[in-house]
DNA sequence: TTATCCATGTAAGAAGTTACATGATTGA
DNA sequence: TCAATCATGTAACTTCTTACATGGATAA
C-alpha cells in the first residue's frame, strides 16, 4: 500500500481532482496516512497511464485546467487486490517518545512544556476524531475514527497519569549543556582518550 | 531526528557495535522507531567522520573486524541538541486502518481473520511492553514502554468492543471480485464511457 | 493587507529499505 | 540439517517531501 492505493481508495468513494484528494487525505485519513501534492499528482498520472483511472480535463479561466479523475472497473479490482494483499504492521515513528526515553538528559522545565503540549495535541485529536465518528457516512470510517479517538485518549490519559515518573528524574537547576558534559558522572568514568 | 540521532542515543547508554545498536533498536525502541543495517552502518561512518563518535577496530578470526563505537562529548552535546529541537508530530502509517476504512469492499471472513490477527498482535505488544516496564533500568524507558502498553491495550480493547460495526456491513456470500465489479450498484449508476 | 483557497505540476534531494556479498559458530 | 547468531558494508532502488514555478479570487 502506498499513495497510489490511497488515491484509488478515495476515488472509489467518488470522482475527485488531485486537489480534492489531498483535502480528503487531510480529513478522515489523516491519523494513519499522509500525502503531499508532490506524491499525489505523479501517482494520478501513473494510474491514468495504467488505465486504473480516467481523467477529464476542463479548461478554466486564469487557472490551470481542472482534472477530474474517475476510477475504472480495473481500478476497483486493483484496489481490492491491494486491500487483500498481506498487510504490513503499523509503522509508528515518534520523536516525542524518543525524547521521553532520554528524559534524564533534559531540564525539568523543558520536559514539562513538552508534556503539556503533547497532552493538548492528543486531546485535540480525540475531540476531532470523536466528532468524525458521528458525522462519518460509512461504518468503516466511523470505525477508524473511533479507533483513533480511543488510542489518543489512552495516550493522553497515560501522559497525565504517569508524567511524574519522568519529571521526577529530570534535571533540576541544570541546563542541557551541563547534562551533555556531565553525563560521565552518572556512568563509570571511562577515559575518553583520543578526544581532543 | 533520524537514524543518526537514534545511534547517538543508544551510544549515550554505553559503547556498542553497529550490530548491537540494531539489536537495541529492536528492543525498547521498536514500538516507535525502526532502523535497518543499511541505514545504521552509513550513519556510524558519518558520525565518526564528524567526530561525534569514536571507533575502535578489533581484528577477529574468520569474521569482519569488530568495530566498537563510543560517543564523544561533542556527540553528547549534539544529541541533546537534537532532543531539544522542535519535535515533529508522531508519524503513523497503518495499512490495517486503511483496510478497515474500506471494510464494505471485503468479504466477512477475510475481515474476521484480519481482526483476529490484529487483536492478537496488539495483545502480544502489550505483554512484551508490560514486561519491559518492570525490567527497564531508567525512568524514561519505563515511561515509553508503559505508554506503548497503554496504547496497544486501548487499541486491542477497541477492536474487540467495536469489530461488529464493520463485520456487520461486510460482504456476505460474495467474493472480492464481485465487490469490485458491483460497486456501482451502491452509487448512482454513473456511465463509465471511454472505458474499454 | 494578509492569508487562505483554488489548481496543477516538476525537479532535486532526503531518507531509508532491500538485496547482495561473505562466512564460521552454535543451538534446536 | 536447518535456522539463528554474529559481523560489516555497499549499491541499487523506492518512496516521499520540499521547494519552486504560476497566479487570480476571496474572506478576514
Amino acid at each position: 500500500m502506498n499513495i497510489r492505493t490511497l488515491c484509488l481508495g478515495i476515488l472509489s468513494l467518488g470522482d475527485a481532482t488531485g486537489y480534492e484528494i489531498k483535502k480528503t487525505a487531510e480529513g478522515p485519513f489523516s491519523h494513519f496516512y499522509r500525502a503531499s501534492f508532490g506524491s499525489i499528482y505523479p501517482a494520478l498520472s501513473r494510474l491514468t497511464k495504467e488505465g486504473l483511472v480516467l481523467c477529464t480535463t476542463t479548461a478554466q479561466e486564469r487557472r490551470p485546467p481542472k482534472k477530474v479523475y474517475r476510477i475504472t472497473t480495473a481500478g476497483r479490482l486493483a484496489f481490492v487486490g491491494d486491500l487483500t494483499a498481506p498487510i504490513e504492521g503499523d509503522a509508528v515513528r515518534s520523536d516525542f517518545l524518543m525524547t521521553m526515553f532520554f528524559a534524564h538528559l533534559l531540564p525539568a522545565q523543558h520536559l514539562a512544556r513538552l508534556l503539556d503540549h503533547r497532552v493538548a495535541v492528543y486531546r485535540e485529536h480525540v475531540s476531532r476524531l470523536h466528532a468524525a465518528v458521528t458525522e462519518a457516512p460509512t461504518a468503516g470510517q466511523r470505525f477508524v475514527s473511533g479507533f483513533g479517538a480511543a488510542v489518543y485518549r489512552a495516550a493522553a490519559d497515560f501522559l497525565e497519569d504517569n508524567r511524574h515518573l519522568v519529571e521526577r528524574e529530570a534535571l533540576i537547576g541544570a541546563d542541557a549543556r551541563a547534562a551533555a558534559g556531565g553525563a560521565s558522572a552518572a556512568r563509570p568514568a571511562l577515559a575518553e582518550a583520543g578526544e581532543s
